[in-house]
Parts: C-alpha cells; sequence; structure tokens
DNA sequence: TTCAAAATAAATAAAATTGAATGAAACTTT
DNA sequence: AAAGTTTCATTCAATTTTATTTATTTTGAA
C-alpha cells in the first residue's frame, strides 16, 4: 500500500484544524470520509500519527515529524500543479543547429527568445546537417535549423532563408582584380573538413570548373579558418554570414569571382508528429521572423526581439 | 481535478522506458491503464506532455519541464514514506519541564539521549508545574518533568527522584554552627520569584516553625540566585541538584539546619491517551533511566547513555 | 442525562483497471 | 512492392477496487 496525495492533503488540513468535522466542512466530505483517510495513512505507516486528545486529534512524535517532512513538499507538487496548468510559457525546448548556424545566428535568436519567455528553457546540440535530421527523427530534438538538403520522410521542413557562399581572403591584393573561379585553382585554399556542408556544396557548385583544387590546409572550424587566413595569402569559401563582420572590418576580403553565385537554403525542421504546443509554436514562429530579419538585413536581433513579443 | 502520485508514478516510469508495454509489464498493470493514466495526465495540464513518435513516446518541450520538476520530488516522497514504514527510531518528541529540571537535568539527558538515537528530534519548553501539566493536557508536548504534585485526572504521574530543598549560603560563617530554622528568620533571605515551585514548597514546609521570613530579594532564576549569594552575606533555600558544583568547589555552603528535611518529588508525567509509540516508551525507558541514576550518583550522563542503548 | 465529536458498518458513487476491439506503423514473406 | 504478420498505443465498455456517503454507534465531557 502507498500513501496518496489525498491523504496527505487530508491529513495537513487535519493538522491545522484538529478537529475532523471542520476539515470535512472545508473540503466538501463527510466527516467519516476524513476519519476514514486518516486511519488508512497511519495503517500505511504501520503506527498512529494523532494522539487522541480529548476530541481532539494532535500531532504525536511520529506525525509531527512526518508532517514536518511532507508538508513542504505537498506544498512545492502543488505549486507546481498550478504553474503547469495555468502558465503557457513553461517548458525546456531543445534545440539542434549546423555548425554555421550555431555560432552566427542561434545564439541570438536564443539569447532574444529567453529574455522575451524567461520560463522556457533552451538547450542547443551541434551536428552536421545529417545528425541533426536523426535527432528530428528520434525526437532527441525539438526543432531543428540546418544548411543544404533533407531527406527523410518524417520531417517537415521549411525554408527560412538563403545562404550566400562567398570567397573570401586576407590578401587584399587578391581581392582587388575580378576573375574566373577557375584561375584561382591554383591559389592556396584553405577549406572546411570533408562531410561539413559549407565545403561539400562549394566543391559540388566548382566541380565542372575547375579540374583539381589546391588545397593546402584542412581545418575543422570556420574560426580557425579565419585566423590562419589572417597570416597568409591564401583563400577560402564560407558562408557571407560567418564573415560579415570581418568583411565591415576590413579584416577580410570578398574575392570578386565572375559567375559566381553559390546558394543553398537554411531550413527549418521538424517530426511529422510533433505536437505543436504553444511553446513550440511561438518558438518556430519567433525563429522565422528573426532568422529571416537576420539574414536579409543583418540586423540586431535582441531588438526585433521585442516587438515581435508585443506582436504575439 | 488533481494530478495524483499514482500517475505521476506511471508518468515517470514511461519517460524512463519510452514504452507503454514495458511499464505496463513492469508494474504489472495492462497497457491501457497506462495509457488513460497518461491521458488523464495530459488532461490535468491540459496539453500534452509526449509527442508519439514511431510508436515510441518522448518527451517533447513541457513534459520534458515537468518530468524535471516532478521526477526529484516524487523520489524524495518516497524516501520519506519508506522511511517512516521502515524505521522506529523517527520522529519529534516535545518535552516539557519546570525550572529547575530544565537547567540542571533536562541538558545531559536529551544531550545523551539525541546521540543514542541521532534520528530522533527533542524539543525542550520550560514552564513551570502547573504550564507543564496544562501542556501535557492540552497535548503541547508529549512528556514532561516536574518537581512536586501535579493534579489533572488526564494526567498519568510517576515519580523518578526526589528532589532535596538545602539552605545554602556563600558565607561561611553562617554555615558554622547547627541551628533551628526559625533562628534563621531574620538573616536576609533570596528566594524565587512567587508561584515557582522551590519556593512554595519551602515556604509551605517552613509556615509552622517561622513567622514572618526576611526575603530582601526575589529573583526569577536560580543561576541569578546563585551570583547575588556570592556578593552578600544572605542565604537561600535551593534544590540541592542545582547547587551541587558549587557545594564541591567551595563557592557555597550548606546551613546545617536542625530537623529540616524539606522533600518533594519529581515527576516524570504523560497524557492518559498517549499512544505509546515505540519512539515514546524508549525515551521514557531512558529518561527513568537516566534520572535515577543521575540524581542517586550525580554520575556522568553521557557515559551511562551508552551502556542504555546496548540494552534497548 | 445530553451534547458534540470521532469511529464504525453497510451502501453507493467514483475511480482505476481490465479485456477485447481497433488502428497504425514496422517488419516479414513472397 | 504488395500482402500478411507482429508490435504497440489507443479506445470503449465492463468490472474491480477504492473513495465517499449515510446511518449508526461509541466516546468523553458538561
Amino acid at each position: 500500500m502507498k500513501i496518496t496525495l489525498r491523504q496527505m492533503e487530508i491529513f495537513i488540513n487535519v493538522v491545522a484544524s484538529g478537529h475532523l468535522t471542520n476539515v470535512a466542512k472545508e473540503m466538501n466530505l463527510s466527516q467519516s470520509a476524513i476519519s476514514m483517510s486518516i486511519k488508512e495513512l497511519e495503517n500505511i505507516l504501520g503506527r498512529p500519527v494523532f494522539d487522541r486528545i480529548n476530541k481532539k486529534l494532535v500531532l504525536n512524535e511520529v506525525g509531527r515529524a512526518f508532517y514536518k517532512e511532507i508538508e513542504p513538499i505537498y506544498r512545492k507538487l502543488s505549486d507546481i500543479e498550478f504553474e503547469f496548468k495555468n502558465s503557457e510559457n513553461k517548458g525546456i525546448i531543445r534545440v539542434g543547429a549546423s555548425t554555421t548556424i550555431v555560432d552566427y545566428l542561434m545564439p541570438s535568436i536564443i539569447c532574444s527568445y529567453m529574455s522575451a519567455y524567461p520560463d522556457v528553457k533552451i538547450t542547443l546540440k551541434e551536428g552536421n546537417t545529417k545528425e541533426i535530421a536523426r535527432m528530428i527523427e528520434e525526437g532527441t530534438i525539438d526543432i531543428g535549423f540546418v544548411e543544404g538538403f533533407v531527406q527523410g520522410s518524417d520531417i517537415v521542413k521549411e525554408k527560412i532563408g538563403v545562404d550566400e557562399l562567398i570567397v573570401v581572403t586576407a590578401d587584399k591584393a587578391l581581392s582587388q582584380k575580378s576573375v574566373f573561379i577557375d584561375e584561382l585553382a591554383n591559389e592556396r585554399w584553405i577549406l572546411r573538413e570533408p562531410g561539413s556542408g559549407t565545403r561539400e556544396v562549394f566543391l559540388d557548385y566548382i566541380k565542372e570548373k575547375v579540374d583539381a583544387l589546391n588545397i593546402f590546409l584542412e581545418l575543422g572550424h570556420t574560426e580557425s579558418i579565419k585566423s590562419i587566413l589572417n597570416n597568409r595569402s591564401c583563400l577560402t569559401c564560407l558562408s557571407k554570414i560567418s564573415v560579415e563582420d570581418e568583411l565591415k572590418s576590413g579584416k577580410l576580403f570578398q574575392v570578386p569571382v565572375k559567375n559566381f553565385d553559390c546558394k543553398r537554403d537554411f531550413l527549418m525542421i521538424h517530426h511529422k508528429d510533433k505536437y505543436h504546443s504553444s511553446l513550440f509554436e511561438k518558438f518556430v514562429f519567433f525563429s522565422r521572423k528573426l532568422m529571416v530579419k537576420m539574414i536579409e538585413e543583418q540586423q540586431c536581433a535582441i531588438d526585433l526581439a521585442k516587438e515581435l513579443k508585443k506582436s504575439l
């Protein structure tokens, strides 16, 4: 036999009042219901919790200790239940995103979302496109953001932006004249590792124009590539948003390649069976708007977040 | 509608396993029972807590937050229930004692009892004999220790020692010759306040021998009386155990009064309807033995406590 | 005695649980 | 790849179990 929450509730009320009859009235129950509930509680514990003194029920030493343990927990449990019944904006959203998005778009989205909905927690997982897709299929994450293509019949995809790949260098001389991509093939190239979406899309795009690219270094992170770039005269191809700051500040330069228009989609994905809680819907709505704006206008996400909050 | 512990238990198991069928087997229930319980939980909360993905139930963003809140509490509640079902030595005993006992006997009893039963908490209330008796009648305390007489048909009394009152001074000259009590009537007397058991018993005892006692100071605490005594040449009548130390160290002296044999009982009292939990019984047994020994032999209580623990 | 409150017992209402039927996806077999 | 099989969650009506009520008895105090 196990103690129930009801028994605790009744027990706590009897402790407070000391009279079964009062508690029965308060709780809209019969006096015998209270009596039997207390008796059952005492049965389960194996010994009385009240001394019956002058028609009053007074906690005994066992009951007192039991009450002290159980009362705060009961209250907390009630609070939690109330919170979840009444607050829509409570939950933990697990987000997954592929490398470029994780680094350059997610931080400000998450940060601004959390300031709009302080009761919602967010966990962020990184992975390449395939890994993120698998997490969606398994239910390990609620929503994913990836670059490129996703396959899987259970996955609902939505294009929420375009990712432009550009050729970049730190060597100003290289960026002065407009050239065709094959003319750059013998320059020293740094690329992301095989398997990376950025690399695959780039190589696929140029495969008919360039025979052999002079790849002299492969690195796992965009930031590593940027730092190396600064020290040597070499080239790379990266997502435009990831080098936005450096282009503005003049640390890096875009190489004006003729006929070079290498684009891929940013996708927001979720499982087709996903229950669309208001929490989830709001996050989706929020991300969609914010993502589009950020990509198009590179505008401060935090300011936008405030506007969005009002419209929801 | 309210969430029940059962629903939480099932919910937590489903989270862990992900399959209703497994949980049903583990819990010896049909899978429809599990299914309906989860559904009811979701009903109460007003929204789903699981996404049904490929026959599996995967926590969604709401369920995840709910789980995180509820799981540790559920575990704690189970632990508490288990503790109370299985551990006899758990509780809170409220002890009341009158002034002399509180100061000179209870500390070592409580201290040694608590080292023998670390899971039992003790609260100690002070009061004069009447107040302690009323607390017993009302159920405010579980057990009381008083000096003197107690009336009340609901109160079970047990004599556990004798308290001897003696006449005491710090003035060695006064303690040199044996006298009758009436010969001391004009000395300067310090007594406890009216209502104090020590005072009443003393005055009652001498009322036929002494007309008017020269009471020049009344103080509420034995310790205050002792300090005053040291500075002036005056007398008081106190419980022997309360001046034991001072007599030994020579700070105070017993005045050898002829024909003076003023005694009263130490009583242990409890309500007749008191449920005798094993906790209570042990405390009573413990106190009885310890009290007798302490009064008779003035022996170190802590050492004795260890012996007693073994015999229980 | 009478009064007020708790305990008990039998009756009943409410709930939890079951078992059979249904449906949907995943896995086999052809 | 279509048809059959298995697995598992869901649904619904039936049933068991539990909670609660009504009526009655007991208890202690005024």
